[in-house]
DNA sequence: TTCTCATTGTGTCATTGTGACGCAATATAT
DNA sequence: ATATATTGCGTCACAATGACACAATGAGAA
């Protein structure tokens, strides 16, 4: 089935020659991690190794893995982080959303030929997960294969492979639904934080510029806060209060949501 | 790999012999079809072949077709409806959702002895979509396989196969977030209706009594009805208005969402 | 030290949205 | 004609929201 040809990376060797049987067929998982600090919005892309274009990172699922664990897997092997905001919010099983001679064109070029059955190059669902990290605490970790990782701006954005663009978009259109049901935040701010800091984390995910004092309202009247008694220091101008997440409440607004509603 | 023994049923045995070359492998979808009358709320599900359990209706989905088309084509093979809200809305793909034991006793009972690398009975990832449609529409056709359907009420539910209790659990979850954001009801409500009408379907749907009047006065905010110059006749006590959906501005309110929100 | 000034904390005010409810109009059954 | 249940429309109080005023704060400049 499979004919090797001196093979640049083993790694990716070796995943093509097991995969097939460690892997569960046609399903794969995509994250877009969107990391955020100091006001800056931004996802994590991998470089493909021979065209100018960018992916998510991905991966498959084993056979005895969840498809949630293979997500938290991609994402700690990407970024190091362990306990994340991370969230399945849409599932990509459209045709026309591969080319199999797009793959069989750079499998060639890492030196593999494989047969057109190969399961690497079938039809592939995928499901698609978010989330959410401070990328400052981002280890950058060079992996086996030596790909290419950026921070990537959102308003410029690359060239991508495949529908990974458009599996983005939605990304984010879902992460802004989320916004107005569901609290956010924690694992994305440091423990002590102000309501300024607060405030910026939702005008830079929404994109919109918010009133100071509105904000402030609406979110302590949420009641997932906590005041602290101290100010953060050595900041012109004012110091702003410290605040935290009191993190019963808001374990229990993420399971019950925020909204009013009917 | 395959032994055949005396199948009591035709189209079965044809599939689990073409279903490794026809399907994708690993996938399936799965749909909650509500159905909606006359202020009942229920659920189409199958009655499993000898176990004293029912199912969501659902089916693989084709190596050359997308994962929307697959769960259509189920609607469509159940119910004879074609245009309908359909709309994917998780995916499940924890390992412990299936055990094969289950499986292989059940095609035993079907006359099928399959190889337990059999693709039929490998672990499966299923795509997740609820279906709303009014039930008095739906044709009740007696399938190739001789399926057992029937309506179950939502608050007398029987016992379930595999994790499709919590996939209908999780569907009735997502339909009501998304009442909040979204219009509902063309499709689901005749071409004219009245306000009651569309009313009750709020109720049944959230499970929650509305008061009549402040109903009322949201519905019109929404922008997306039209009053016509005629009420319903033959009903006792005062005949309600008829009013219609402006398609048009529903399906700007599917897009864009209702909600106000910053 | 004192002053400047950007920024924060708190509050006001008008407008809008929402929940609860009153009452007259209407259509059927008697 | 009368009783009755339901609809259409409106009112009222209160909560939520958007826009904005003003005092308090604290670092840096004078």
């Amino acid at each position: 089935m499979i004919e090797q040809k001196i093979p640049k990376n083993e790694s990716l060797d070796a995943m093509v020659k097991v995969g097939e049987n460690s892997f569960l067929p046609s399903v794969s998982v995509d994250c877009v991690i969107f990391g955020f600090h100091e006001g800056e919005l931004k996802v994590l892309l991998i470089k493909h190794r021979y065209r100018d274009m960018w992916s998510l990172p991905g991966g498959f699922v084993s056979k005895d893995e969840p498809c949630d664990a293979a997500a938290y897997r991609v994402l700690k092997d990407r970024t190091g982080l362990t306990e994340v905001f991370l969230q399945q919010f849409f599932t990509f099983g459209d045709t026309e959303r591969y080319t199999k001679e797009f793959h069989i064109e750079d499998l060639l070029n890492d030196g593999l030929v494989i047969h057109e059955n190969h399961w690497l190059i079938q039809r592939f669902v995928t499901v698609g997960y978010y989330a959410l990290v401070d990328f400052l605490e981002v280890k950058q970790i060079e992996d086996a294969t030596s790909e290419n990782y950026e921070w990537c701006d959102l308003s410029n954005l690359p060239n991508f492979i495949l529908d990974h663009k458009k599996i983005l978009d939605k990304a984010l259109a879902s992460l802004r639904l989320q916004l107005h049901y569901q609290p956010i935040g924690y694992n994305l701010l440091p423990e002590k934080f102000t309501m300024p800091e607060l405030q910026k984390l939702y005008e830079t995910l929404l994109d919109v510029k918010l009133d100071r004092r509105n904000f402030q309202r609406k979110m302590i009247g949420y009641d997932i806060l906590e005041k602290l008694d101290e100010t953060k220091k050595g900041v012109p101008h004012k110091s702003p209060n410290y605040y935290k997440f009191n993190l019963e409440k808001y374990n229990k607004a993420l399971e019950q949501g925020l909204s009013s509603g009917w």
